[in-house]
DNA sequence: GCCAGTTCATTCAGTTCA
DNA sequence: TGAACTGAATGAACTGGC
C-alpha cells in the first residue's frame, strides 16, 4: 500500500463518521430527498398492468441502446414518461417525462391541487390518450412519481435570469457607462406572488437592490430583500446597501493602483489609512451611523480592519476578506489586538 | 418562502456555528487537505450521468463494469472527487476534483456566491449524482475543500494567452496585418508572475496559510492532515476534530426541536443559553482549550455567538452576516457586550 | 505527465404560439 | 394544451505551457 492510500484511508475513517453526522442531522432536521435513485417508488408499483409493462419494456430498451449505442437520434433512449407513458427525451423535474407532462406539471404544479376536481373520484389512469381528461389525477401522477415542484424556478429567479441577460446584452452593445448600470439597477421590480393574495405584480422600488462589488465579474448581484421585512428594516437596509454602492463607485482606489509589481501584498495590506479611508466612507452614507455616539464609530471602523498577520499574497482573496469584514458589526469593547491564536 | 423553507435555514444556521468554529480555527492554523473515503467502491467509479438514466441501468451498469473490471487505464489511481465523489484525475485548483467539479469551479468560483440561492438553506449534501442541482451548495462544498480560487488565471492572463496564440498562427501564415501588429504592441507584455505557479510546484513544501471565509455548511467530512504538518499541529487538529465529532454527538438540540412553526428566527437566536452550551462542550474537549486561562475561554465563547437585533427576515443577508461574525476571534479584551446595534 | 485553459455537444430549464 | 422554440449550465474531450 502506497503511503497515498495509507492517507486516504486515516482520513476515510474519520471522514465517514463526520458525513453520519452531518446526513443525520439533516435527514432529521430537512426535507431532503435521498431517494434520489428510486425512480420507481411504491405508487410506480401499484399500478396498472400496461404501464409497468411499459416500464420493463422501457427496461429492456434502455439496456439494448447502450449496449449497442447506434440507436434512433429522434428519441435516442427509448425513454417513456412516468406519468403518462408517451416517449419521452430525458428528464424533466427529476423524472423522466413526456414535452406535454412536463409543461402540465410546470403550468400546474404550483396550484392548489385540489382546486381540480375529479369526476371519477380521483382514480383515473392516467396514460397517453386520457391524460388531458382529468387534471387532478394527472396532476397527482406527477406528484406520485416525485416529479419536484420545487425545482421550478421562482419569480425571483427568473427575474434575476432577465436582469442578467439584459446586462449582457447592453454589455455587448457597447461598454456600460455608469449611468447605464445605475439603470439596470434601479429597475422596476416585480415580486413574487404573495402566497393567499391575489395581488399579481407589485412595483416596490426597495424591494431588491442591486448591489455592484469591485471583483466581482458580473457586476450585479441582486438582493431580493424578503417582503415581509419591517419597513424600518427595509430602509435601514437600503441605506447600506446605497452606501456599500457609493463607497464602492467613490472610494479612492489609488492605493491600489500605487501597487507595482515588485510591492508584496503584506506592503499592500499594511497599508491601512486606505482602508480605513474606504471604510469611513462607506459607514459616513449611512445616517443610522452618525446617530451612534462616536466611541462606536471608531470601534466600528477599526474592528473592520483586519491586521495583515500572514503573507497572504492573492489580492482577490484578500478583497473577499476584506468585503467579509465589513459586515461584522462589532460592539463595546474597547481595544483588539487581533490574533488567531486562541490560548495565547 | 415557505414556513418550511424557512425552517431549513434556521436548522441550518444552528449547525454552523461549531463548522464555523473548526474549520476557521483549522484552517486559520494549517494547511488542511481534505479529501474523502471512496465509500462507492471502484464498479461505481465508472459510473456516468448518461448510463444513470435509471435504477436498473445503474444496476446494469455496475454489474457491466464488474465484469470488465480491469480498466483501470482512464483513471490511474484511485482518485476520487473531493467535491462529489466522482473518480478523478488528479489536482485541480490544489484540490482532488472531477473533471466536471473543476469546469464548475473554473465557471463559477469568482463569481458571488449570494447569486445563487440554494432551495434547501444551504444544506445539500452533494454528490455524485446530485451535483447539478444546487450551484450554491456546490460551490460552498468546493470552498469548502480548499480549492482556490485564487489559481484561477486572471482576465489579463488569458487575453495575452490568446492573442499570443494568435500572433503564432498568424506568423506562421505571415499574415499580420498592420493593425493587428499595433495592437500586439499595444498589449501590456508583462506577464503577471502568478505565485500560483510556483505553489503547485512546491506544493508538498510550502506550508501556506490559508484562511478561508467561507462558511461550509457540511460539518467537516473528514481532514486529511497535511503531510507536513508539525506533530504539534496534528495533535492539535486532532484534538479539534475530535472535539467536535463528539460535541455534534453530545450537542443537545432540543432548541431546535423546540422551535415550532410559529418561532420566529430572532427569538430562536435569541436562545442563548443553548448556543453556549454547545460551544462550551465543544470547546471543552480541547485539552489547549483547558490549558488557556479562563478570561480568554469566555472570551472565546462569547465571540462565537452573535445576538440578533434587526428583525431581519431576509435570511440569506442574515446568514452572511452571521458567518462573517463568527470568523472574528478576539482576543486579549476583557469584555465584550456584543450587540449588532453600533450605537447601543 | 500534470494541470491550467478552451471548445462544443448535450441536457433541461423557460417561452411562445397555433 | 403541447410541439417547437431559446438559452444557460454542464461536462467530456480537447490544446498547450512547463
Ligand atoms: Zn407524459
Ligand atoms: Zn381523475
Ligand atoms: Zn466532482
Ligand atoms: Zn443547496
Amino acid at each position: 500500500m502506497s503511503s497515498n492510500e495509507h492517507w486516504n484511508q486515516i482520513c476515510n475513517k474519520s471522514s465517514t463518521y463526520f458525513e453520519e453526522c452531518s446526513i443525520n442531522f439533516a435527514n432529521n432536521l430537512l426535507n431532503i430527498d435521498i431517494n434520489y435513485f428510486n425512480i420507481y417508488d411504491k405508487t410506480n408499483q401499484e399500478d396498472n398492468e400496461k404501464i409497468s409493462l411499459s416500464n420493463k419494456i422501457d427496461e429492456y430498451s434502455l439496456q439494448t441502446s447502450m449496449t449497442n449505442n447506434s440507436s434512433a437520434e429522434s428519441i435516442p433512449l427509448n425513454l417513456i414518461c412516468g406519468v403518462c407513458g408517451a416517449p419521452a427525451h430525458g428528464y424533466n423535474f427529476d423524472q423522466i417525462t413526456c414535452e406535454s407532462c412536463r409543461a402540465f406539471f410546470r403550468r400546474n404544479a404550483l396550484k392548489n391541487m385540489y382546486q381540480f376536481e375529479c369526476r371519477f373520484g380521483g382514480t383515473c389512469v392516467i396514460n397517453m390518450h386520457n391524460r388531458r381528461q382529468c387534471t387532478h389525477c394527472r396532476l397527482k401522477k406527477c406528484f406520485a412519481i416525485n416529479m419536484r415542484k420545487d425545482w421550478i424556478r421562482t419569480e425571483e429567479e427568473r427575474r434575476l435570469r432577465q436582469l442578467k441577460k439584459l446586462y449582457k446584452q447592453k454589455k455587448q452593445l457597447n461598454e456600460l457607462s455608469l449611468d447605464e448600470q445605475q439603470l439596470i439597477a434601479n429597475l422596476p421590480l416585480v415580486v413574487r406572488k404573495k402566497k393567499g393574495t391575489k395581488s399579481l405584480i407589485t412595483r416596490q422600488v426597495t424591494q431588491e437592490l442591486v448591489v455592484s462589488k469591485i471583483e466581482s465579474i458580473y457586476p450585479i448581484d441582486t438582493f431580493a430583500i424578503h417582503r415581509n421585512l419591517s419597513n424600518d428594516d427595509r430602509i435601514l437596509l437600503n441605506n447600506i446597501m446605497n452606501a456599500y454602492k457609493l463607497g464602492a463607485d467613490q472610494a479612492d482606489y489609488s492605493h491600489i493602483n500605487r501597487c507595482t509589481s515588485s510591492t508584496t501584498l503584506v506592503q499592500f495590506l499594511n497599508d491601512e489609512t486606505a482602508i480605513y479611508e474606504s471604510l469611513i466612507c462607506f459607514y459616513k452614507q449611512i445616517p443610522e451611523f452618525k446617530k451612534s455616539n462616536l466611541a462606536d464609530q471608531v470601534l466600528l471602523i477599526k474592528s473592520n480592519v483586519l491586521y495583515p498577520s500572514y503573507s497572504l499574497s492573492d489580492l482577490r482573496f484578500w478583497s473577499e476578506l476584506y468585503s467579509c469584514g465589513t459586515q461584522y458589526i462589532p460592539t463595546g469593547s474597547s481595544e483588539h489586538s487581533l490574533s488567531l491564536v486562541p490560548g495565547r
